[in-house]
DNA sequence: GTGAAAGCGCTAACAG
DNA sequence: CTGTTAGCGCTTTCAC
């Protein structure tokens, strides 16, 4: 049996030589009497292995509980089988859902998910995308409703990783987004089916624009919407406020205290806000849905409690999507290219928060 | 000027030999005039380096747009500068709070974090200790409210990767908890103090009993607080329920609808259980605190919002603790060592839902 | 089908 | 203070 042929000990390094260490490659290529480069072909399954040795260099690992170095491997390769995330958000519930459907989908391709949380502001993101994206860690990024400024994609993009957007398009680069005008019209044409006409809308303040112009697309939406039918808008059935409950509620309040126009219907450009404004209408003793009808937009994890009817947005799938898309490109087998561009499902969800206005029933 | 020491170009591993490649530590020293040795010194802080050579060396750098590679880097070091992350929940906001607190921390300390959600279930959980976190591609890793096995906790700490655990004892590793016992008490305490003597209790349902224990802990808060005053316990006045509003909201109704005893008081296990209960007593027509007042625990982002008395705990601090922790039990500078578990720090914040009871009034 | 050997990019003795 | 050099653990030609 040919003696282990590795350099004589080294002196350098970590070599995590403790108990418990880990065995390496050289070990288990020791233990299965083969060489580290069969060893190599044999875990990785590429490259020719009869299956007599594959099957004594598997046992030889297992029995070592070996397990390769990432570090090792990359450096060799290129590859770090390794995605970055950035995010501007983690306890949105929106948010942490495309995280969550990102994370598993990436796991189930034996890939990490290191992440970067943008919501600090500040240095932060420079620091993000100067120093640690470029470090060699990451083969690709997944960029979650942030909108990257061309310098931070052809940093990227430059340094050959992919990139993928969620959340609107990014110039040059695969996206996945709903269509905001269309999910817009859409809840404000069920109201209008029901037989409102004067429906209010509570949409975001020019805060959240540079998310990929939400606000102002979806109330485009609703506007198209009314206007389809000949319903001139009405700038006093709108008020701004923040993508959250307390905002909802607010916004509300001015809407149903409104003496001289009090709307039949909100549309609100999210289910926290509409679930803040059919709180706002219990609070002034109104009855949802018997005098005011109300519908958000993403099917929120609450608004099956609060009987909301919604235009679901599946943030955990396009999580999924966003990572399947990246996995295409890294391992260019099938060239399934779809276009720049996916549009995303979404849904109307009915419950119990909308119907016919007072006025329209006999 | 010498030329590049370099070996004759090499044809291996993918070099990145396209345009805005990356440019390496040989190419920064050329530049510079000095060896590489002295680039990694300059650059790392380690070591001595002349100013004026420090100073060239960073602009050649600059120049360049150099950025180290971390696998190589980790490869030569033995540490990757990346924690990872164990959690359980990503779409919770107690969860994705600790997350927050966490993560901008480590980024401050120039670390990367690895995130994985253990909440799939299933080979998950194995395949991420077998396989993910052995890669050797953390240094260690912050376990959040997970009680790791045995098994899970030998194949870290055997590998020389330490462990801080948030949310409760792991045996022989730093954590950091709360302790619930007292928690539960004192948001007890402050019903009885205003003169309740019928409190009910929300509490988990077994299934969250793995995590520590927090059920039971907090009903046995819960119990001694009102045994220190002489009341003894009605376990008619428990109910248990999921940690969330809808939880909450089922077993207030229950309680509330109690025709025999209606308790003038609800201490609910979280901030989530609590709402739902204050939504519940609405529903019935009871006035919050007029007719019943409620308190939570945590400080939920919503709780503000609904005026919910609670007893705060700091998530995001939580997780920047822990991060701490991690930074010192790695770079041994100060021997700052205190015990193996770190008390949190809590805090009661009294709003709108609770007041005396209409008994105790005049 | 398998082994030898070079090299991925960086760091850390060691000498000077 | 700085350069030389060995080597971290793995993958991949290239030759057999």
């Amino acid at each position: 049996m040919p003696a282990r042929s590795r350099k004589a000990g080294g002196t350098i390094g970590s070599a995590l030589s403790r108990e418990g260490a880990m065995s390496d490659i050289q070990a288990v290529a020791d233990l299965a009497g083969v060489s580290t480069a069969t060893v190599s072909r044999a875990l990785s399954g590429k490259g020719n292995v009869s299956e007599k040795t594959r099957a004594s260099v598997v046992a030889a690992a297992k029995q070592l509980g070996y397990v390769v170095s990432s570090n090792a491997s990359s450096l060799a390769t290129g590859r770090t089988r390794n995605i970055g995330v950035v995010i501007p958000f983690l306890t949105k519930w929106f948010y942490s859902s495309v995280l969550e459907g990102a994370e598993s989908a990436l796991l189930s391709h034996g890939y990490d998910l290191t992440l970067y949380n943008l919501g600090g502001g500040g240095d932060e993101r420079r620091s993000v995308f100067e120093h640690f994206l470029l470090r060699k860690r990451v083969d690709a990024v997944i960029a979650i409703s942030l909108e990257l400024t061309p310098r931070e994609l052809t940093g990227l993009l430059g340094m050959g990783k992919p990139v993928v957007g969620v959340g609107g398009p990014l110039p040059g680069v695969r996206t996945l987004s709903i269509d905001d005008v269309e999910v817009a019209q859409l809840a404000t044409e069920h109201l209008l089916s029901l037989g409102h006409r004067s429906i209010a809308h509570i949409g975001g303040t020019k805060d959240y624009e540079r998310d990929f112009h939400l606000p102002t697309n979806r109330r485009i939406g609703y506007e198209g919407a009314l206007e389809a039918v000949g319903i001139s808008v009405n700038p006093g059935l709108f008020q701004a406020a923040d993508f959250t409950i307390e905002g909802g509620y607010g916004a509300a309040k001015q809407l149903l205290g409104n003496p001289r126009e009090r709307p039949t219907a909100i549309f609100a450009a999210s289910d926290e806000m509409a679930i803040g404004a059919i709180l706002a209408a219990r609070d002034m003793g109104l009855d949802v849905p018997g005098d005011v009808s109300i519908i958000g937009i993403d099917d929120h994890e609450l608004s099956d409690f609060f009987g909301l009817s919604t235009v679901a947005q599946f943030p955990e799938l396009q999580g999924r999507l966003a990572a399947e898309i990246l996995m295409e490109q890294l391992h260019p087998d099938k060239r399934t290219r779809g276009s720049l561009n996916t549009a995303l499902p979404y849904e109307l969800i009915v419950r119990s928060s909308t119907a016919r206005p007072k006025s329209a029933r006999q």
